[in-house]
RNA sequence: GCGCUCGUAGCUCAGCGGAUAGAGCACCAGCUUGCGGAGCUGGGGGUCGGAGGUUCGAAUCCUCUCGAGCGCGCCA
């Protein structure tokens, strides 16, 4: 036969290797000869049956091992850990390839329109189980070229109240996601955001309704009114009770007993410490001004302090028994304190994206973002802020001029005062120009900041955390999403100085010369913006519908109708565990209510079924998952009794892994891929951050030991040698459920109790 | 109006442009003188909302359309 020649071009073509849905159609298989037939300039079957023979010749006799192949190294991660097919021949009959014992594959075929079908020797990828044995901890980590480093912000709830089912999962998700992008090799910062600044009307909201709770008042109208209110407002009622009786003492001791809490207290565990200490030290601090109590206003001040700082501190509590835990809780007010906000502001109106001309521009879009219109409006002179709810406050100074904040451990901190400090002109941030259908305002004409101004100081020291941090991820609850455009706004401004600009000599169009003010402006702005999209992503969970006896559940903090995570998991626990110590429970209910929050899609709104997930959920499957875990830890702790080794870690036994040559069962081989495709999955996982693939993940892999256990015995006193082979596979199975279910947070118990049967 | 998401088995949902679209629950029939039966094996069940388009090939990508949910504050 002639030797074909190929066109060298298909070379850029990626190899994918899948595994096929259909069993008879091999262990993996190859498209590439119907993709790069075009390029070839040939049809796929044909391209096939040139390119077979081709590829034999470059491992003729390869050695089993596990890892890459250089020619496949750049290929994608599965790939890496599979051979390079070899042989002799081509056509649609299977030709047999190289000896039993060392050859990576049993055949390769042509199939279909084009199609390589590969058929794995058992005996050659068996030998992966010895990486799983010597690197349990590291086997299923991704190569990673391009690690980065990574803020990732995730719950971030106002300190009003306790975490909602509905927060639980933007902790679930946000914490799960942190671990995959871990595990695939990038350096993660955990950050939740404190909404405590001073100016905050929910915050004061929260402070009036637990004070009129206080004074057996009514709470306002859209106060807050939950139980926990009242369980805050007791609390609180008692020490005021105990600070009016007797006020010079009353400080002392709160104080003593605020340090002595803080003593005890590991810091590096609990890095929100800080911020609820800091207010409750404020807190004894006014407790020692004899005179602190006698206005009205220091009174709210001193409530909000204590009510924040309780609900930072038990919010922190019931995320970590979620197995949701922070490097950094930051403090919205502290960027206040620090002056940072007040810097950034100067900064944007140097660099011309925020000013206080009096007109708001606002831009309409058509359907695929493309400008519709483009309108500018007059600012009104009055009235704009008395259409507020709420406003003028009447009893609360805000910053930046009227009064100052209450209260200062920091220091200065005061607003620097270089604009307007107590009057007439609104200062906006100019938005627009940066893809946001309208101009925000950062500074109210009354002087008070906006949510959006600590926003900008925020996310520019984000960067910091880590050290020059390549990406910030935001995950954000449904009712954010009308958020993502004026945060990638806020974060171009920001950094509107410092990008080069587009190249675009193309003059203004009609519409942009409304919004900039030169070509240079424009090119600067859109520059800004791609970067901005570049470094800030934005996470936006769907809704969970919460259904109670088949019907849709209100969930609304104020109206006290609210389900707490912690109640949740508790309510979970005491169903499944109801012998069990508190902690067990909690371990139950998180474990359930996790993995139910996990197994769909973030971006998919989800129901939640209350009844299901309380009363009937052994039907979860994770303990379908867990169920396996356990079985394995009963198999091995048999098989040591038995007699059988088992070789792990250390006690890695030299030649104890030398009759994995024996694992050729179909069973055994499907499990043995299933443990190799996690590092797979996890690379996937971290590309696009859809973490439910590892619970589909986790229930596989449980499937599939499952069934491989019904086929395969594993100990068998007459067969010493496989039964420590199938041992070793046992353990590897053991130890990639272990991984995912960690990365999913989720525990991996070595026993399960029975559950009674009804009879 | 604009934006985002969803529509796949009776129900809840998986599904990386590939070959005959999968799992759990529910239903039916089986499996243990053997390591945990919370398991396994098999069966019935589908116009992947609809219509066009791109492609050798579409549940998957594009456009349109129908239906459902959510979001669009000088709130945070």
């Amino acid at each position: 036969m002639e030797k074909q020649v190929i066109d060298p071009s298909i070379k850029s073509i990626p190899i994918e290797i899948e595994p096929p849905k259909q069993a008879d159609h091999g262990d993996f298989a190859t498209n590439f000869c119907l993709v790069a037939s075009k390029t070839a300039k040939t049809n796929p079957r044909a391209l096939a049956e040139t390119l077979l023979p081709a590829i034999l010749a470059i491992s003729q006799n390869r050695h089993p091992h596990v890892g890459g192949d250089p020619a496949l190294e750049n290929q994608g991660s599965l790939n890496s850990s599979l051979p390079a097919g070899e042989g002799k021949g081509w056509g649609i009959n299977t030709q047999n390839i190289g000896n039993p014992e060392t050859s990576p594959l049993l055949s390769a075929e042509i199939a279909g329109p084009g199609f390589i079908n590969f058929r794995l020797n058992p005996a050659w990828a068996a030998q992966f189980l010895t990486e799983v044995l010597e690197n349990p901890t590291t086997f299923y980590k991704p190569k990673n070229d391009n690690p980065q480093t990574i803020n990732v912000e995730f719950v971030s709830v106002n300190p009003n109240g306790p975490i909602t089912i509905g927060s639980g999962r933007g902790a679930a998700f946000g914490s799960a996601l942190c671990n995959v992008l871990e595990a695939a090799g990038n350096t993660v910062h955990r950050e939740y955001y404190i909404n405590d600044g001073v100016n905050s009307e929910q915050m004061r909201l929260f402070a009036e309704s637990v004070k009129a709770i206080i004074e057996g008042r009514p709470v306002p109208d859209n106060g807050y009114k939950g139980d926990y209110v009242h369980k805050t407002a007791n609390s609180i009622s008692t020490l005021l009770n105990f600070a009016n009786v007797n006020s010079e003492r009353a400080g002392d001791i709160f104080l003593k007993f605020v340090q002595d809490f803080i003593n005890a207290t590991d810091l590096s565990e609990y890095p929100e410490m800080p911020i609820a200490a800091e207010k409750l030290l404020g807190l004894a601090e006014k407790l020692k001004q004899a005179d602190a109590l006698s206005s009205d206003h220091s009174e709210l001040e001193l409530i909000r302090y204590f009510a924040e700082g309780s609900m930072v501190r038990s919010q922190s509590d019931d995320l970590r028994v979620f197995q949701t835990n922070f490097d950094t809780w930051f403090s919205e007010q502290s960027l206040h304190d620090s002056g940072l906000v007040e810097q950034e502001l100067q900064h944007l109106l140097a660099s011309n994206v925020a000013d206080d001309a009096p007109t708001r521009t606002k831009v309409v879009f058509a359907k695929g973002g493309i400008i519709k219109e483009v309108l500018k409006e007059g600012q009104p002179i009055d009235g704009d802020v008395e259409n507020v709810e709420g406003f003028p406050p009447q009893d609360w100074g805000g910053q930046g001029g009227v009064e100052s904040p209450p209260l200062r451990f920091n220091g200065e901190g005061d607003q620097g005062g270089e604009v307007s400090q107590s009057t007439s002109s609104t200062i906006w941030l100019r938005s627009t120009k940066f893809g946001d259908d309208q101009d925000r305002v950062l500074k109210r004409a009354d002087g008070r900041l906006t949510y959006i101004a600590s926003d900008v100081a925020y996310h520019k020291d984000k960067f910091n955390r880590p050290a020059n941090a390549d990406k910030l991820i935001t995950v954000l609850g449904p009712d954010h999403h009308g958020y993502i455009a004026r945060l990638t706004a806020v974060v171009a401004a920001m950094f509107s100085d410092q990008v080069a600009p587009l190249v675009n000599p193309e003059p203004l169009t009609e519409h942009e010369a409304l919004i900039y003010t030169s070509i240079a402006e424009r090119n600067q702005c859109q520059a800004a913006l791609a970067w901005a999209k570049d470094h800030l992503e934005v996470q936006i969970f769907q809704i969970v519908r919460f259904l109670k006896d088949g019907k849709p559940a209100p969930m609304r903090k104020r109206d006290g109708n609210i389900y707490a995570l912690i109640d949740l998991i508790n309510e979970i626990g005491e169903t499944l565990k109801p012998d069990g110590t508190t902690e067990e429970k909690q371990q139950a209910g998180s474990d359930v209510a996790r993995f139910f929050y996990l197994m769909r899609h973030h971006d998919t709104a989800m129901d939640f079924d209350l009844e299901l997930a309380t009363k009937q959920s052994d039907e979860n499957p994770v303990f379908y998952v867990q169920y396996a875990h356990a079985r394995i830890c009963s198999v091995i702790d048999k098989a040591i009794e038995e007699g059988i080794s088992l070789p792990i870690g250390e006690g890695l036994r030299e030649g104890s892994l030398e009759y994995l040559h024996l694992l050729t069962h179909p069973k055994e081989l499907a499990l043995i891929l299933k443990i190799c495709d996690l590092q797979n999955e996890i690379a996937r996982t971290a590309e696009d951050y859809s973490v439910n693939r590892l619970t589909t993940y986790a229930i596989e892999l449980a499937r599939t030991y499952h069934s491989f256990y019904d086929s395969c015995r594993v100990i068998q006193p007459d067969q010493p040698e496989l039964s420590q082979a199938r041992l070793a596979l046992c353990e590897a199975t053991r130890t990639a459920l272990q991984a995912a279910l960690e990365l999913l947070g989720v525990s991996a118990p070595n026993r399960m109790d029975r559950a009674e049967r009804p009879t």
